[in-house]
DNA sequence: CCACGAGATTTGCATATACATATTCCGCTG
DNA sequence: CAGCGGAATATGTATATGCAAATCTCGTGG
């Protein structure tokens, strides 16, 4: 781009290397003041948009807290929280190696019972789609859907060929935005349960709930259940604002 | 700032807004392609690179995709994983509104089991801090916590009072960069975890297991357990790339 | 001695301009 | 008509410059 690409990096994320580095390497530890734009765009040889760029996106991945006046520093971590990536079914079930399969059990339009229908926000008397799925890795149970679908939000849904694509997955692709809030608790299986999973009653089972909001409308509720001892749920994170 | 600045907001971040109430409405579904830059600039009365940084934080976002040539385009979300975010132990008590106590079981610093060692990366014979703790909510067992702590990595946690602040608290505030991995499942308790959690034996108790690396070592390994019935863990995530 | 206001400093936003780079499109050639 | 090469186009990076906003410091007046 200009004199020094010798990485082939631009230069801002030179800058924002270097700068990582040095935390990283406790140079400079948490709350320690870090050199400003200006210094940073002439010892970097560079101008102070370009420094101004390096450091605007480190503090937007939360390494480093910005004010004006006082300078930069090495963000001090406190109350970040911890974020864990959920994939989806289909690559949960391909990372482990396994065959992946999805069996409806049950397919129903109607007026939801009441906590359902407090869950969907759903005015009385409105139907929703309910759907009852087994996701089998290896052709044995994985997990257990029991999902609730809000028509009003997603007319397509009713249309949806749920013997193909897992309804997790139809969602993601077609409703365009979305937030989620999630429930995770462990509970002892009830016989119906144990029976659909193929344990014993009384054995342990991870459940996940989760409610998906586009445009203010709740989309879907969904519950689901795995066989606690034969299912793990591992996941990576990187640490965030 | 500039001419119009009515809302408050930067040029920058209006347009962003703007756009993403388009995709939101529906206006722009995914895939559907989104003016470039030079029209953007033109119709919100800006210079090219306002318009460009609108669209540059847009696509990190994960919200829109961009390429040279082809221009930019409503993201399709396929493949997106969701994300999970776990408060720390002392917010998500405060949060159910109880009164958060930490109580220290146990304390020493010894030669790990092999187990312990293979999962902390550690060399033969060396030595690792150990801690059995529990958290209480309104004077009931919360969390069971397991942990072990890489000296070698962490020295300054020989001296922590952990009896005083939690051990996940306290690395936050003195590690200045991590990743770690997870793994949840949902167990039944053992007669040990269940007489520590005050459950009885064989009651679904939640797992989480959590390594935190830094500078390609592993800081710490802890296992916590969730009495299962009386504990949620519930939490919100928005779509990110 | 404290309060208040005037710099000084640092980040934040925006412009105009220039050139680099990836990728598509189109037309030329064989 | 297939394949190749260059033009066109949209994004990506960078410069120099100017002003705005926040906030710390310091000096002055009551």
């Amino acid at each position: 781009m200009d004199r020094q690409d010798r990485d082939g990096l631009p230069a801002y994320e030179r800058i924002k290397a270097e700068i990582r580095t040095r935390i990283r390497e406790g140079e400079w530890g948490p709350g320690d003041p870090i050199p400003g734009e200006s210094e940073l765009a002439a010892s970097f040889g560079v101008s102070r948009l370009t420094a101004h760029r390096a450091l605007r996106e480190l503090a937007r991945e939360g390494v480093i807290e910005r004010r004006r006046r006082r300078g930069s520093r090495v963000a001090v971590r406190t109350g970040r929280d911890i974020v864990l990536e959920i994939p989806r079914i289909e690559r949960l079930v391909a990372e482990l190696g396994a065959v992946y399969e999805l069996r409806l059990l049950a397919r129903r339009t109607l007026v939801p019972p009441a906590e359902i229908r407090a869950r969907l926000e759903l005015a009385a008397g409105e139907r929703a789609l309910h759907l009852l799925l087994l996701h089998l890795a290896d052709r044995r149970p994985f997990q257990l859907e029991d999902r609730w679908i809000n028509l009003l939000a997603v007319p397509a849904a009713a249309d949806a060929d749920f013997t193909a694509i897992a309804p997790g997955s139809w969602l993601l692709e077609h409703v365009p935005w979305s937030e989620a809030e999630h429930v995770i608790a462990a509970e002892n299986a009830d016989p119906a349960t144990a029976a659909a999973l193929g344990i014993r009653p009384g054995e342990a089972v991870l459940v996940i709930e989760r409610r998906t909001r586009n445009r203010n409308r709740v989309v879907t509720w969904a519950r689901f259940r795995h066989p606690g001892a034969s299912y793990r749920l591992a996941t990576a994170f990187a640490p965030r604002s």
